[in-house]
DNA sequence: CTTTGGATCGTCT
DNA sequence: GACGATCCAAAGG
């Protein structure tokens, strides 16, 4: 099946029953395809771990704009991760993009990363997957409802999320651990460690 | 295989 | 001024 954009109602969802549901899309930068394998869920105001947590600032912007658009920070001095914004408009929820199986080009992302020893490297973490398709913050609020030619969009080619994806605590934070909004396809090699 | 520490800087307090 | 929604190379078993 060709890959088409989902509409704009699709995202608009608090962030952890859009979450599972963005397995198995498929993100598109150029010549550029990764299929989704990890996410985790942010919910803002009730929870801790979010940017949004605190409300609006210069960073965080975009979380608080419309659904279905990017939001690309800049993590530990010297990466990139990006976020699907979901919710309903101003509550700043989001999905992180945790990691993603390569689908096209992947020479370019083996160029992009070359300390990426096998396949299964090249996407297979937040920054990993950003660094794989060139994702930066120059690419942070794009609309990902647009399927435009360069910048970053989301897809649909007809694979279903999975019926029954695991699921887990999230993963790098130190406030509200406790909470398993982390979701992958099972069994997936990309899926970070 | 696992563990450990260094790199590096925008953001908010 | 402190702290990350991380990654990688190196060292040890």
């Amino acid at each position: 099946m060709p890959l088409s954009p989902l509409p704009r109602s699709f995202y608009d969802h608090d962030s952890r029953i859009l979450a599972p549901l963005l397995l198995n899309k498929v993100l598109v930068v150029g010549e550029r395809q990764a299929r989704i394998v990890e996410v985790e869920a942010y919910a803002a105001a009730e929870d801790p771990a979010s940017h949004a947590y605190r409300g609006p600032t210069r960073r965080n912007a975009t979380m608080f704009g419309p659904p279905g658009h990017l939001y690309v920070y800049f993590s530990y001095g010297m990466h990139w991760c990006a976020n699907v914004v979901s919710g309903g408009r101003l509550d700043g929820h989001a999905v992180l993009l945790r990691a993603g199986a390569p689908v096209a080009g992947v020479e370019a992302m083996r160029a992009a990363r070359p300390a990426a020893r096998r396949d299964r490297d090249l996407c297979s973490g937040p920054a990993r997957l950003c660094q794989a398709l060139g994702i930066t913050g120059a690419d942070d609020g794009s609309d990902l409802v647009v399927a435009s030619a360069e910048g970053p969009w989301l897809g649909e080619d007809g694979t279903p999320p999975p019926r029954r994806p695991g699921r887990s605590a999230r993963i790098g934070i130190t406030k509200a651990v406790d909470h398993r909004w982390r979701w992958f396809v099972a069994g997936d090699t990309n899926v970070s460690r």
